[in-house]
DNA sequence: CGGATTTGACCAGCGC
DNA sequence: GCGCTGGTCAAATCCG
């Protein structure tokens, strides 16, 4: 029957190639470097980027205002000839005198906020220090005792309130609770871990999806974190982004191994395998949302074993980062809960990363793998001011509901509202203002997220053809890198689930 | 003709 | 044990 209906489908699309095919899909590229600096990324541009601009902006407007005013107070004069020339005059200094005290606090503002920035790269280096030593510890533990290593971390991706419990104790005891738990701990190994083909286990030892990207692949020379962290979690990451287009391009290329309908959702779900190198293991399923269908759901999984070009390595930077949060689990939980009580500004690591721009990253162990959802959908909360553009909600999964976890209190079973964290990253600001004002999802976030790069104008693109099929909805994502197979995969056919031709 | 996509089949885990 | 579901494989097909 579904079957049918697919084929039907691809018929009807088919049949729309002829007179829709000039219909557009527009593709979300994140990290098209349609801008000559994109890639590029120093202090300066971050803080053209990162929202330091737009404050600059607020005092031009200031600045403007009064300026106007001060015009407009010469031009009443103007038409009062009769005034003295030495009271104009007197006037006009106090203007430039005002202005020149508001350009001055301007750029005080500035400074006051470069040293700012400043001050938080160097926190995020020093926390990133920390992580990649601490990753190394680990890593090192595991050489010595592998099996017990092996166990525990299974013990930690595992699903069952137990095992996060358990979790949750090592957090407390450390390295003993490594040595402890691996004697036991094969009753709680992860299903997840333990059950998947040896393809799939393969890609155990190295997790984050996108994400190990950017550890070893960063073509651009700088480390990423996730790669080698975590080595034994499988998780994922997850990024919701309303667009139209068929996927997002990530900036790596992708070949379509797959695809099933899921159950729950109309929309088939693909899946694609990374092809820049031939034993790269990392996967993507893409998907529409079921509820709202122009939201497009992208999860990675798997660390990519090859270099990646610039643009995909910002995108595997920021997987990377968010797999970090998550694998780093009751770490990052206390200090979110730290940070959450004292409402002190410090911030995973992820959100100064350069894609810190998701409104909103929800946590999920209830899921098969550990999962973190990148959500670039939601809109920002009503807040006119700096911090709370975005946020890190944590979100308490069922599967953690007797876990006492500092982050959720020692309550146990009681819910308490997720632990809300206002990040002070005006990068996160400038995307999520970026995405407010403007209508077209794709465009500000692109455009956002261009800016973030380092005045790279990132922008929608267009394969050269339209029209998706019913798998292809999701398809020409495959392509979408490929020029050849985004323009067959865009030429397939209908969209049942994607969003209502236009 | 080579490479990418499509799609039915197959496998494994999980719940009942 | 059986059925459901998610994930992957691989032959067939498509397209430049």
């Amino acid at each position: 029957m579904e079957m049918m209906v697919q084929k039907q489908r691809h018929e009807e699309g088919e049949e729309e190639r002829g007179g829709l095919c000039a219909r557009e899909i527009k593709e979300l590229d994140f990290f098209s470097a349609a801008g000559a600096g994109a890639g590029r990324r120093d202090d300066d541009d971050v803080l053209r980027a990162d929202g330091i601009s737009s404050s600059h902006a607020g005092f031009m407007v200031s600045t403007a205002l009064d300026l106007l005013t001060a015009v407009n107070d010469g031009d009443h004069h103007e038409e009062k000839k009769g005034q003295s020339n030495i009271h104009q005059s007197k006037q006009m200094d106090a203007a430039a005198t005002t202005v020149e005290g508001e350009l001055r606090q301007a750029g005080e503002e500035n400074r006051r906020l470069r040293r700012r920035l400043e001050e938080l790269t160097s926190s995020y280096g020093a926390l990133y220090h920390q992580l990649v030593q601490a990753q190394q510890l680990h890593t090192k533990h595991q050489q010595q005792a592998p099996i017990a290593g092996v166990q525990l971390l299974d013990a930690l991706a595992a699903a069952s309130p137990a095992s996060h419990r358990r979790r949750a104790a090592a957090a407390v005891d450390g390295d003993r609770t490594a040595d402890s738990d691996g004697g036991e701990g094969d009753e709680n190994v992860s299903p997840s871990l333990g059950s998947k083909r040896p393809a799939a286990a393969a890609t155990l030892t190295r997790l984050t999806p996108e994400s190990g990207s950017g550890g070893e692949n960063n073509g651009g020379g700088e480390q990423a974190p996730a790669a080698e962290m975590a080595p034994c979690r499988k998780a994922r990451v997850s990024v919701r982004a309303r667009s139209e287009a068929p996927m997002i391009s990530d900036g790596c290329q992708w070949r379509k191994y797959g695809q099933k309908m899921a159950k729950g959702n109309p929309c088939p779900r693909a899946y694609y395998r990374c092809t820049m190198a031939s034993q790269c293991p990392v996967r993507k399923q893409v998907q529409r949302c079921a509820e709202d269908k122009s939201i497009l759901i992208t999860t990675y999984e798997g660390t990519h074993s090859h270099p990646l070009p610039p643009a995909a390595a910002a995108m595997a930077k920021t997987t990377s980062a968010a797999a970090a949060m998550l694998l780093s689990g009751p770490a990052v939980s206390r200090d979110a809960l730290f940070a959450a009580h004292h409402h002190v500004v410090a911030p995973p690591p992820f959100f100064h990363h350069p894609y810190a721009g998701s409104t909103m990253a929800t946590l999920s162990a209830s899921a098969p793998f550990p999962t973190i959802t990148l959500d670039l959908t939601q809109p920002p909360p009503t807040t006119t001011t700096t911090a709370a553009a975005a946020m890190l909600q944590l979100h308490r999964p069922h599967a953690f509901s007797s876990l006492p976890f500092s982050m959720y209190g020692a309550g146990g079973g009681s819910h308490r509202p997720p632990v809300v964290l206002p990040p002070p990253s005006s990068v996160v600001e400038t995307m999520t203002a970026a995405i407010t004002r403007d209508p077209n999802f794709t465009t500000a976030v692109a455009a956002a997220l261009s800016s973030i790069m380092a005045g790279g104008g990132a922008q929608a693109r267009t394969p050269p053809r339209g029209g998706s099929d019913a798998a292809g909805d999701i398809n020409g994502g495959g392509g979408a890198d490929h020029a050849t197979a985004g323009a067959r995969a865009a030429a397939a056919a209908t969209q049942p689930c994607g969003t209502s031709p236009t």
